[in-house]
Order: C-alpha cells, then sequence, then structure tokens
DNA sequence: TCAACTTTGTGCATGTATTCACAAGGGCCT
DNA sequence: AGGCCCTTGTGAATACATGCACAAAGTTGA
C-alpha cells in the first residue's frame, strides 16, 4: 500500500510488506489470494494497451504474443507471463482476443473509471503537460490547475482555469481528485506535496527534480530528466572506453533493442 | 552494450548478454574485471550526487551511509553497497567526504565532460525540455533544437536557433551531439529516431509514447507521461477495492516512503 | 475422426536486486 | 596507550524478474 515500484530501474520504495504482515491473521478469504501482480508487470501492461488499441483501429481482432512481444518491444515469453497473472484469457493455437483484452488489462489498471487529475505548477512544463493529449484519450481527465503565481490565476489552459494553490484544498475536494502531479520548482515541491496529501490525494507524480516524502498509504512515482540524463551519460562514456579498450571487435551487432 | 534498465520499475531491455558472450574469448585482461556496476544502482547515483551537491553547498564536509539514504529517500545499506561499487571510498567511523563522493560519482557517470544534447521536436514539451535548468547545470549543454516546422527554424529558445529537421545530420555532426531529446509527436518518432541514429547519435530519451527500435550499441531510455499516470491508476484502484474488503482496520500507516 | 500444426500457459533455471547483520577498521576521549 | 563507540564494507539470505523450453490445448484440413 505504499509506493510503487519505479523505473524497475528506478526502484521506488516497498510495496506491501506491512500490510502483509498483518493481513494473514485478520483479513476475511476473500482477499487473502492477493492478485499480486508483479510491479515489472504492472509497467507492462499499459505499453500492451497501446499496442493493442492501435491494433484494434486498424481491424486486427486477434493477435499471438509472439506479435504483441513485437509491438511492446519484450519478448514473447514476458508478454504470455505477464498476460497470465490477469488469467487465462488467450485460446492456444489462436493468440488473444484484441477487444477482450483491451477490457481485461483496462480493468485491471483501472481505467474503466476516468481518475480526475490536478496538475500542479503552470510553468513551462506544466503548460505542455496541460495541453498534453494522452491525458484526455482514455482514464484520466485533467480536473484543476494549479499555481502559486496570482497573475497566472484565472488563464484558461486547455479548457481549464487555473486556480491558485490556496485553493488547492476546496479544488481538490471538489474536483474529487484522487491523482496529482506536480510540475513546480524542486524548492517548493515538498510543500505542495504535502498539502495536496492533506487534501486528499493519494497517488502524486512528481516531476519536480527533488526528492519527496509521503506517508504510507500514498502512491508516488518520479520523472526525472536530469536522472535519465545521467544515467545514458554513464552508458555514453563506457562505451567510449570500451572503443578504446576493444577496438572495433565486436561486429556482432545486429540485434536491435527498443522501449 | 544496448539499452539501460529503467524505472527498475519501468524495466526497459537486455543490457550486455551479447556482448558479455564474446569478450571473455576476445578482450584484453584490462577489461575483463567489468566494473560491472548493476543498473539499479546507476539509476540512483544521480539522487545521491542530487543530495551531495547540496550538502555540499550547505557546507557539509562529511556525511554516513545513514544520512546520505535519508536524503536520498533509499535505506542506507543500498547507499553503502552502492557506493562500495566505486571503490572503498568511505572512512569507517567518519562517513563519507562529500566533496570527493561528488568528484567520483560525477567521473563514474560521465559528468566530468559536458555532453552536447540536440532536442528534436520543438512543441510544447521541446520547448519546456529546453528552457529546463537542470539541463546546463552540469554535464550536459543543449547544443541543438530540431523541428520538422519551417515557421519554427530559427527561432531562438534559450540562447539556441532552431534548426530544420533536414539538416540534422548536419547540425548533430558539427555540434558533436550524442545524445538526443525526441520530444516529437509519436507517429514521426521512430523515423526521428533512425535519422539520429544515421547521423551518429548514440543514445536517446525518448518522451514520445511509442515503442522506439534501435540498432545494438545505441542506448534508448523513455519517459511516458500516460504509463506513470496508469500505474497509479492500478494501485489506485486497488487502495480503493481494499478499503471495501479489509475496512480501515490496518491503521499501522506510520512509515513514510520517497522517492 | 485423426494427425499435423500453432500458440498458450507455466515449471524451472538463471540472473539481478534488496536487505540483514556483523566483523573489521578508524577516530576520539580519557 | 588503550578501550569505546561509530560507521563502513560485505557475505549470505531472501525476494523479485527474466527467459527457456515444453506439455497441454486448441484449430485446421484432409
Amino acid at each position: 500500500m505504499t509506493a510503487s515500484a519505479q523505473q524497475p530501474q528506478q526502484g521506488a520504495t516497498a510495496g506491501s510488506p506491512a500490510a502483509a504482515a498483518v493481513e494473514p491473521a485478520v483479513v476475511p478469504a476473500a482477499v487473502k489470494p492477493r492478485r499480486g501482480i508483479p510491479d515489472a508487470t504492472v509497467a507492462r501492461l499499459p505499453v500492451y494497451l497501446r499496442a493493442l488499441h492501435s491494433l484494434a483501429e486498424s481491424g486486427t481482432s486477434t493477435i499471438s504474443s509472439d506479435a504483441l512481444a513485437a509491438a511492446a518491444g519484450v519478448n514473447s515469453a514476458k508478454v504470455r507471463k505477464d498476460l497470465s497473472y490477469l488469467g487465462s484469457y488467450g485460446t492456444r493455437g489462436v493468440g488473444y482476443d484484441v477487444t477482450y483484452l483491451v477490457h481485461q488489462i483496462s480493468r485491471e489498471l483501472g481505467l474503466t473509471q476516468r481518475w480526475a487529475v490536478a496538475i500542479v505548477g503552470i510553468g513551462n512544463l506544466g503548460h505542455a503537460l496541460a495541453k498534453y493529449g494522452g491525458f484526455a484519450t482514455r482514464g484520466f481527465r485533467v480536473a484543476a490547475l494549479i499555481d502559486a503565481d496570482r497573475s497566472r490565476v484565472g488563464e484558461w489552459v486547455n479548457g481549464v482555469a487555473v486556480s491558485h494553490v490556496d485553493d488547492m484544498a476546496r479544488v481538490v475536494r471538489e474536483g474529487e481528485v484522487s491523482i496529482a502531479v506536480i510540475a513546480t520548482p524542486a524548492g517548493v515541491a515538498q510543500d505542495v506535496c504535502d498539502r495536496l496529501v492533506a487534501a486528499g490525494v493519494t497517488s502524486i507524480l512528481n516531476f519536480a527534480p527533488t526528492v519527496l516524502t509521503v506517508p504510507a498509504g500514498v502512491d508516488l512515482r518520479k520523472v526525472d530528466l536530469s536522472i535519465e540524463l545521467q544515467i545514458l551519460s554513464f552508458h555514453e562514456q563506457r562505451k567510449a572506453s570500451e572503443v578504446i579498450a576493444v577496438g572495433r571487435l565486436t561486429l556482432e551487432g545486429d540485434e536491435r533493442v527498443s522501449t
């Protein structure tokens, strides 16, 4: 019941050890079999879902794990194992029904309802996020835009008016916002985060380049440009030094990788 | 030597199995002891680095793994193990010298040189990224802005002129760009990616909501807002259904988590 | 009806990451 | 000089994730 895994690569913190320790003693049978979908799988389901949506649009009605794997940039064993956590929704010898799979994954991800999202910090990035189409698409609607700069308050971005941060509690409550995106400067991010949590937000996506802390029960994920660049820098350097050490011996570079 | 791990939580693709299979037979001794820093560790080093920078600025000269762990939002065993991959740079009974650690981590991440970065797709997001301060800070400089829209070409953003995508090869070459950020619409991202690779870019950070494929030897990482939101949605839903099933029995919510 | 073919679902082996827990090392105080 | 206290560095246990490889289950065509 806490922070979710991140970038497998970017692992966040614990999942449910505290709760798991309590449940066996207290919880009714219905809950015990914990559908426990692994974090790594949860992180891939959205990728499958996107591929399936475009397949559905292009008229494909059935797809094999192999083809879906290719579209998602992973290998087919992973696809099958991932999907098996949702149940046995495939047909041997045939594959998976695209529309049905879309339903199942959507349901599992909680996309059958539309979550209200608030964006805090309407600077360059906040603007970009507010205008980003992928939001409205499915499952989410931008319910509030919040900024500390009074001169921005009242401005309309993509059909939503900017509110002042002092009204956050009210706006969050009235909009029934449960998910918030922080796009403020690093300095105020923790304060904003605390206020969001106090207002009832239970999931936060942080774009500010700083470490945030949230109480148990609140999920926190981060997106950090400079961390990503530094990781690339690491590999870039490694490649550079390897060229010196190894020369271009390994001409085996044939397979492609994807993300 | 391929795609790096992502969001441990967000795991990307394979690391070096292909190359690893070849090296033992061919590679000179100097390379064999593979400093093999785990991907998960590499992903955390930038976080430590940021914490250390602000510690240095606030005048702290020495820090324990415990304190650093708190600042980075992880546990101290992880900090110690991570740092131990770089060498034994701590002093027992005392901790780590902040300035020295900053040097070591920077070196390891390849931040002693300044990488030239190109941003492709100067829409809302591209603009936001170009203006983002965290770039210039350390290790990176925006060397090129590239867009397909001729009406945008020539525009200056943060001191850099926008070039047309047809000039990409030249701009990349002249600027000695090795890292590129893709902030285009999904539809053209793979094409842009292919052209970047052809022009000599060897590390790519993709913001477009689509799966990209690159040849071996090119590193690829992705940042995807809608995937992040969907992961949060999953946990949000889980929390909601658990409240129904369990009631509010578990009042144990005390520990905080961070990212 | 049956055999050949396709594709799923999963047990198992392997690889990677996290965490514990403690011995070894180093500073500091008396 | 010597002992106490603190903190590192790491072996070993555990947990999590990946990928192989194949039996089971379904379809198709004769």
